[in-house]
DNA sequence: TCGAAGCATTGATACCCATCGATACTACCA
DNA sequence: TGGTAGTATCGATGGGTATCAATGCTTCGA
């Protein structure tokens, strides 16, 4: 973006991503998600950490993950969410040089 | 952000930030900047290209600047802006090793 | 001094989204 | 086969925002 002009379309996509992470919330999901030890959080200890309810923190881990930004995993009754570490390098050359 | 966890009020203040850019007619707003050779672009050369009124030109453009993601120059009639590449660069490393 | 041009601001409107409570779905266990 | 716990989805609601037309402000030239 910062080296070539950009169309309607291509605007559109990239602004987007960028959406995903116009959020608090969401930003914090994230940084917890970055900060722990296995790469690794399931849902049920994201709730109490971000003082909202269950059904929104789900909203949120949906959006990024439509984002292309995280991805769950199921094992047994618990879901377990990671980083697509390449996707925020995408992101970032987008806003560099 | 990538390494470290968020408290909530730096949150909120990123989410600012990514909001700025969460919108397509400011990501081309930005991209013409990047894209013109002196570096600078006046208002009036904005509003054709990209089809939007000239208040809502303005508008844009008044959120980049708040954002500190751009900043305006008043030259005789015409205001010309510029992008603050610094303030890029730490969006960057926000999202970024 | 007056008019015109460039830019910013305002008020109104339509649309999107974060949030919650409630409910549905899935997996495990007794 | 129920029952329970974890997760996802749904409907409603309040707040935010992109957009335009209209208006105000600033600068320059006649």
């Amino acid at each position: 973006m910062l080296s070539a002009p950009l169309g309607a379309d291509d605007a559109a996509e990239l602004a987007r991503a960028f959406s995903a992470l116009a959020d608090p919330v969401r930003l914090r999901l994230i940084s917890m998600l970055a900060a722990a030890p296995s790469g690794e959080v399931c849902v049920c200890n994201f709730v109490g950490p971000l003082s909202r309810s269950q059904g929104t923190v789900s909203h949120h881990l949906k959006i990024l993950g439509e984002a292309g930004l995280v991805r769950g995993e199921r094992r047994g009754k618990w879901v377990w969410y990671s980083l697509d570490r390449d996707r925020f390098a995408a992101l970032r050359t987008a806003i560099g040089p």
